[in-house]
RNA sequence: GCCCCCAUCGUCUAGCGGCCCAGGACACCGCCCUUUCAAGGCGGCAGCACGGGUUCGAAUCCCGUUGGGGGUACCA
């Protein structure tokens, strides 16, 4: 049989790293397999949900690179994938639920419940649903109903346990004693998210449920509904829990504790491989000593199986280092065009030849695209708008440095950087017989604005004859004050 | 409270009875290279939570303690 996963995001927000780990995976796990992998909105809650932020929640797995084989926007056999278009595919399994004893009515209410349960933990019992409205009578029924009453449908969870061999976790038994009857839907009939993804689950023919740790308890309910549907037990996916992500204090990751959005990574400047490449290493290793790696490569070699059981801390210390790593890697010509968009954004020219000529320069220096125009500013600027940042270094004792410099540029022939290292050295470092660190140190301030810039040769070069020398006569006049 | 799960450097991890007085990476600290900053090279710091077993032999198996995560919703 062939594997069919999924990622079932509520899209009640923006995806977040875990989420996106959970999903990654799963897809991962897919493409091993020459399976499908699907895209189904959790969408019961409607409260919760809009147009956009299902729009959102697919742009960010396209942007990051999880592509999916069915889900909205690409039919597949067991379409729709959202849950609110399935409404009636719930009501049938519930209609089948309740004739066959599998379901009853609940008339409690959502404060006497939180009352019982407050008074149950006074108490010292389990809260959890006390099974009040197990075994009503029609006349009790009645009663409810004539008090204007509404109900939700609950499942009476049978005695006995559950015991399955969850793919990352091993064997897993969990007893029914620990688990009260539970609501299937709400007071206005529409269906909870353990009913909902039980019946979907099998409807969509999935083979595998990789989710995350949180939902373990949820397992023995959806086979209990699994059972008490008459599902054949060929048709059963099987499990595999990740263990959750935690923020640096090892509390869970939430917005309050780092941030936690997928569309944040990448408007920071993340690129989509690192970001997958980080969070594949965020609970699975390809071999002892290989951190970086392709995608393809991750899914070549992907086992859940080999899934660790322990929480992972997110470091942003070593998304970063990966995606320096993984702009390092990538060829001149592929920078250029990662990053006009970025240059765009900052309001600087995204012109091809300048990013060629200038790509070399910032390759290595990066560690987030956002910091390609920073780096690059000071030869884009118009020269009314450049700035000298760094102006301590243009004190009186710059004062010669600068005249030699511009005594030394000024008859270069050609202007390039090799002339103008070769014509600097001989002028400031022979010349003047300075160091190389204090003889280059105010040129580059004056050229670039900066005391750590691009290499200040190459600058030159880039910047050009005339802005160079004028850069440098501005600054030397800034002097004499 | 009760239930489930987990436990190797600060962090992510390799390790699935002898190859380990524990390997890699990030971070941190030196040195080298060097026009600044990076990148790169070399080196360093640092860990098997604790206590009992089992075994000729344990990071690896068992039990307990401690610590951590999850669950116990008319959220998903």
């Amino acid at each position: 049989m062939s594997v069919r996963t999924r990622i079932a995001p509520a899209p009640s927000g923006d995806l977040h790293v875990g989420n996106v780990r959970t999903a990654l995976f799963s897809w991962a796990y897919a493409r091993r397999h020459e399976g499908r992998f699907l895209l189904r909105i959790e969408d019961t809650d409607a409260s919760r949900v809009s147009d956009e932020a299902v729009e959102a929640t697919q742009e960010i797995l396209r942007w990051v690179g999880l592509d999916w084989d069915e889900g909205p926007g690409i039919d597949g056999p067991y379409a729709p994938y959202r849950q609110s278009e399935r409404r009636a595919i719930y009501e049938q399994a519930l209609e089948t639920l309740e004739a066959r004893g599998h379901a009853y009515r609940c008339y409690c209410t959502a404060q006497e419940l939180a009352e019982r349960n407050a008074a149950a933990r006074a108490a010292g019992r389990a809260p959890g649903y006390d099974g009040r409205c197990r075994h009503l009578g029609p006349d009790a029924r009645r009663a409810f109903e004539a008090e204007g009453r509404s109900h939700v449908l609950r499942f009476p969870m049978p005695a006995g346990q559950t015991t399955w061999t969850d793919l990352v976790r091993g064997d897993i038994t969990i007893a029914h004693d620990q688990i009260p009857d539970f609501a299937l839907t709400r007071s206005d009939g529409g269906p909870l998210y353990v009913l909902a993804a039980a019946v979907d689950d099998v409807a969509m023919k999935l083979t595998h449920i990789v989710r995350g740790e949180d939902l373990v308890a949820a397992t023995p309910r959806q086979m209990a509904i699994y059972a008490a549907l008459d599902y054949p037990r060929e048709s059963w996916p099987q499990f595999a829990h990740l263990p959750l992500l935690v923020g640096a204090d090892h509390k869970p990751l939430s917005k309050r504790n780092g941030e936690v959005s997928l569309r944040h990574y990448r408007d920071a400047g993340f690129l989509p491989e690192a970001m997958l490449n980080y969070l594949a290493l965020l609970g699975w290793s390809l071999a002892p000593d290989r951190e970086l790696f392709t995608i393809a490569e991750m899914v070549q070699a992907f086992d859940l199986a080999k899934v660790s059981k322990n929480p992972a801390r997110f470091d942003l210390k070593k998304l970063e280092a990966i995606n320096g790593e993984k702009i390092r890697a990538m060829t001149e010509a592929e920078l250029v065009v990662t990053l006009q968009p970025w240059m765009r954004g900052a309001g600087l020219s995204d012109d091809v030849g300048f990013l060629q000529a200038a790509v070399p320069l910032v390759q290595s220096r990066m560690v987030r695209l956002t910091e390609a125009p920073e780096l690059l500013r000071f030869l884009l600027v118009a020269e009314e708008d450049f700035l000298v940042v760094d102006r301590e270094l243009l004190g009186e004792a710059a004062r010669p440095v600068l005249d030699a410099a511009i005594a030394a540029l000024e008859p270069m022939p050609v202007w390039s950087a090799e002339l103008a290292e070769a014509a600097l050295r001989a002028a400031l470092v022979e010349g003047l017989g300075l160091k190389p660190r204090n003889a280059f140190g105010p040129v580059r301030v004056a050229v670039t604005g900066r005391r750590i810039s691009p290499p200040l040769f190459e600058s030159l070069e880039l910047l050009g004859r005339e802005r160079s020398l004028r850069r440098l006569a501005q600054a030397r006049a800034d002097i004499d004050g």
